[in-house]
DNA sequence: TCAAAAGTGTTGATGCTACACCCATGT
DNA sequence: ACATGGGTGTAGCATCAACACTTTTGA
């Protein structure tokens, strides 16, 4: 690497949040209004500029705890996605944007944060035409998300401290937007060390109907072996 | 994302590569001596400034192409790793970095590029400390890279044009440095439609002895359904 | 008594591992 | 002849999808 000062050229810095949520059975993204051009008006990604001593891990965590307005954002996951930086991809100047994905347990409706423009929590399938390039970063995140929960263990970044499998199976449900045979995905997730830890004696009524579940939580594991692959592939060996 | 001047904080941006080879049945990356401070004398990753007009993906495959010294880069592989942006990771300056990772089907020694740096293949295994952070992405990249092996048809980009299936099982072993069972992995790699496609009537010497080996070429597949796991897993099934 | 959701059992098919074995070539 | 690497066959084991079935609750 040379320090060449021909070469060098100042960039703008910026992380954008792909924060998604399961409620009502909904896999849902938070996003906010824009206040001013360009695409005022239009719906896009939170995010923010980095600020001078900060990695880009610290500024969209910053940016988490602002826009959803939660107090505590120390246990959520978060993690990069990848770093956009086509020259068009901003009008009015040069912005490389570092893309993050966060995952949230339950959506609290986001109060709005140090700045005017409203955040709402909207259902992927009819977040429309964003600004930017959010488009294709939110559907990197989902993507991403999507492939993630079959090799990793994800999903309990969805869900609240204490779960039951049904609501762990219904976060695999929505995100691949497939249904899964309950019996075997018990089965997978109890196979899987470290995966979930039972909470000893608790249990709990899912629907207000049919037998109280046991409760679990998220266990020390990270990965998946063997994986839980989604169903319905295409090419599949016959 | 607000247009505030005062967030407003100007960066240089630059890519950093992890060029990896195999050469001698042994994994290589490709290094630079660095000419001047910081870390003068020392071995660094290849990479460079962003231009006003480039995308981080341009920029990589533009110092591919310096760096290596060949004079066609467009088919190589060469994708985002990740960016790092902590804040004294270059002593000299606020430098953000996109990291990509780039495979190569054989190793000619580099030509010095522009730059009157000396470029070298180094063993991965030798690879000594580093300038920057750059002994963090090379091992970030390593990783990925083996990850990769396992679920994508990553394995193609390391060999030429036309390969054996030996050739193709060493760089699984390579990478992962473990052996794998010769059949069993042919039978596993015929059995992924378009993972690769064979030569009509070619055959190879590999070693000099031993069966002529049929010829493959790299097919349009690029997810591996099954998987082709590694094996030695510390936490298997009994 | 019924619906709904949790949890357990079972069975046939599939896939994979670990080999044994044959083939073609250079020395 | 033999070493070397390519290619085929197969037996046993593990895994898994698909379903039937029981249990526990609320209405």
């Amino acid at each position: 690497m040379e320090y060449d000062k021909h070469a060098y050229e100042p960039f703008a810095v910026t992380v954008d949040l792909a924060v998604f949520t399961i409620r009502a059975g909904a896999l849902r993204v938070l996003l906010v209004e824009r206040g001013q051009e360009p695409y005022a008006g239009q719906w896009a990604l939170p995010g923010g500029f980095l600020l001078p001593k900060e990695s880009a891990e610290t500024a969209a965590r910053r940016e988490l705890a602002e826009e959803t307005g939660l107090s505590d954002v120390s246990g959520l996951h978060l993690e990069q996605l990848r770093t956009y930086s086509d020259p068009g991809r901003d009008p009015r100047m040069r912005v490389v944007s570092v893309a993050f994905t966060a995952l949230l347990p339950d959506a609290p409706e986001p109060r709005g944060g140090s700045d005017a423009a409203q955040a709402r929590w909207v259902a992927y399938d009819t977040a429309g035409p964003l600004a930017f390039d959010h488009d294709r970063i939110l559907a990197d995140a989902h993507e991403r998300v999507g492939a993630k929960l079959e090799y990793r263990c994800l999903a309990t970044a969805f869900c609240p401290p204490e779960f039951t499998l049904g609501e762990l199976r219904e976060v695999y449900e929505t995100v691949w937007g497939t249904a899964l045979d309950r019996p075997n995905f018990r089965r997978k997730v109890l196979a899987t060390p470290g995966f979930v830890e039972p909470v000893p004696g608790a249990a709990r009524l899912t629907g207000g109907r049919g037998k109280p579940a046991a409760l679990y939580r998220a266990g020390p594991a990270t990965a998946l072996h063997p994986p839980l692959l989604r169903p319905s592939r295409e090419g599949r060996p016959a």
